[in-house]
DNA sequence: GCAATCGTCAACCGTTTGGTTGAATATGGG
DNA sequence: CCCATATTCAACCAAACGGTTGACGATTGC
């Protein structure tokens, strides 16, 4: 779970595959139409996809000859819980989030998909 | 503003750093003791603090021969925006984690640390 | 069937990263 | 004044990163 954060965030920790994140935000794109934009080759955007494939970003299908990438909203959530123990609960303590954490998952059975 | 989350994430893409944010967030605490619970040498550790402050997750200040170091908990507040422009996670947000929080302190007088 | 398109693989390159060690620079205490 | 403590600096190292190029395996369309 902690190396998950580690993938993540290194992830994230670039422009492009941010910009391509927010790319997919409006809709599935192919990997050609992915890379049309930045000045890179072809193989560069490919690594970056498989990058941000391995972190759970994105999801990469491949229908006939074209692969096609979906982001993967829920992927950030860890991050970002993980994150929000810092941000705005400054005097709160991990325990106290760790705790809700587990009073939600106890109480609260799986929501519709 | 864009390149800010580059430093960021990469700052919040080693276990080492996130765990010294974690132990931050407890109290203040020196370099030396910083570093002690990790299998590392000190310079490592200062290098580390070196990152997270360019970073802005923290600050340091140095008090005779201690240098200080303190969380910054607002400087994720721009990483955490942006996350949350991906985010239809919706489960976990700030609204309950604060409900919880509340909570607790009502029906839980807080114990001794 | 053949050529064009889509995408990845493999090898390579320069830079950055995360760590080490040893010396250097404060500062504090007896 | 001298020694111990606290921290950083500098040089070095191996490994990972972000990019390139060229060859390659699928798939599609004519």
């Amino acid at each position: 779970m902690e190396e998950r954060l580690d993938i993540v965030f290194a992830a994230l920790a670039d422009p492009t595959r941010r910009a391509i994140l927010a790319m997919l935000l409006e809709d599935d794109m192919a990997v050609t139409d992915v890379a049309e934009p930045f000045a890179m080759s072809l193989a560069a955007i490919s690594k970056h996809l498989g990058i941000l494939t391995r972190a759970g970003l994105i999801s990469q299908e491949k229908r006939g000859r074209v692969k096609w990438c979906k982001l993967e909203p829920d992927s950030l959530r860890d991050a970002s819980i993980w994150m929000q123990g810092f941000g705005q609960f400054e005097a709160v303590n991990l325990d106290a989030f760790e705790r809700f954490l587990e009073a939600e998952l106890n109480s609260d059975p799986p929501g519709p998909a």
